[in-house]
DNA sequence: AGGGCCTTGTTATATATTTGACAGTCTTTC
DNA sequence: GAAAGACTGTCAAATATATAACAAGGCCCT
């Protein structure tokens, strides 16, 4: 808790900066002023250079930002200093759409496996990942030090899964399915509410034609 | 553009009001305070009360919000009054699970055809919805009145798919790959960005450890 | 090595968003 | 049908967030 009150909307930012300063490193471009990080991102210079400095003094007056040291500061920031083990309970579409995402593993988020009640699926291999049974779920998750299990079963299965992971030592949830999970304990909650982004397209959508 | 100056946080949280309503409805609440709302989605009464209001007068002193009349009233502002035609470019794993969500073809979001340039799964059916060659794309897409694209492709293919999409009648863009598309026009463009949103996950995860 | 130019960090200002308060009105009950 | 209670709609206040302004310091060129 070493930050005093970094505000949601500035961390929801990072993200967007880690992804940029990569692309600049990969284009080996040295450094970067808020100025013209600000042409390529989108956000004010001004909102830059306070978003970069509530976590410290990075840049230099005169030259600006070293985009090596900056990505890898930012990184350090979004906890991405060590892997996280990682599972994936529904083994559907979706479920191994995730699996297969290599930029995941890419960045510390080591899926260790997938879980389902179907049997159909039950012992297939996803991206050499096995698909176990959900019994074993509980057991596998404390014995593996699994800290983030992504939620891809339906809208219904889905608080079962939050129930079992209460009785864990799991500590995030990214949850896909459209419900809000019901949460006691102090596990992070993320969820990607796929429909609800839709229904804001449909929004502007109509917006725009009126 | 009869609605003043919405703005665009009211908007997001508008789905999350229309999927509690809907909800309420299938368990037969007639109903609802915004106090009573309030306990179940975690906003504020008062903040509730002015989000509605926004759009009119839907409640009745001393009784609340008729459950019916306000889901179908936010069903309205969202644009659903009407199914939209929408394609999915990229028939891989992500693509295939968006193809396979009966919701969104419930709200009235109608997949006419998928598109992709692998020859491996051109001509597959998901979900009884054709894989087309990307080829065909723009001619399909102008014929049959689509709207919205779902750009399920690589980060690489994306920016690809939206300079065609500009040559287009399609108006909206759902993107999910991590890129942030260059659009000239105003084509209105939604994203998923999944990895920005796993750090946010990976964010807390580490604040809440130190 | 010095001066002009850049660019940051930071403070001040403006804007946006959320919360609180309450008058007015409809419901419900007796 | 009258009085008490329950809510909304709305205005005011508080908080949060974004933008602008600028002094101070390092860079870069001559």
């Amino acid at each position: 808790m070493k930050d005093k009150n970094i505000s949601v909307a500035v961390i929801r930012r990072l993200p967007k900066y880690h992804r940029y300063l990569k692309e600049m490193l990969d284009n080996d471009i040295k450094r970067i002023s808020s100025k013209e990080l600000s042409k390529m991102i989108g956000f004010t210079a001004s909102q830059i250079r306070q978003d970069l400095n509530n976590f410290g003094g990075f840049g230099q007056q005169g030259y600006g930002y070293n985009v090596e040291d900056l990505y890898s500061e930012i990184g350090k920031i979004l906890g991405l200093t060590r892997p996280y083990n990682v599972v994936i309970v529904g083994a559907g579409n979706l479920g191994q759409a995730l699996a297969n995402y290599s930029s995941f593993d890419r960045l510390g988020f080591k899926l260790q496996a997938m879980f389902d009640v179907n049997p159909k699926v039950i012992g297939l291999k996803i991206n050499n990942i096995e698909v176990l049974d959900m019994d074993q779920f509980e057991q596998f998750v404390n014995d593996h030090n699994v800290e983030i299990v992504y939620i891809c079963t339906s809208r219904d299965g889905a608080q079962e899964v939050a129930d079992k992971i209460q009785k864990t030592k799991v500590r995030a949830i990214w949850n896909f399915a459209p419900v809000d999970l019901k949460i006691k304990s102090d596990i992070i909650v993320e969820n990607i509410h796929l429909i609800d982004n839709l229904l804001t397209v449909s929004y502007f959508l109509k917006e725009n034609l009126e």
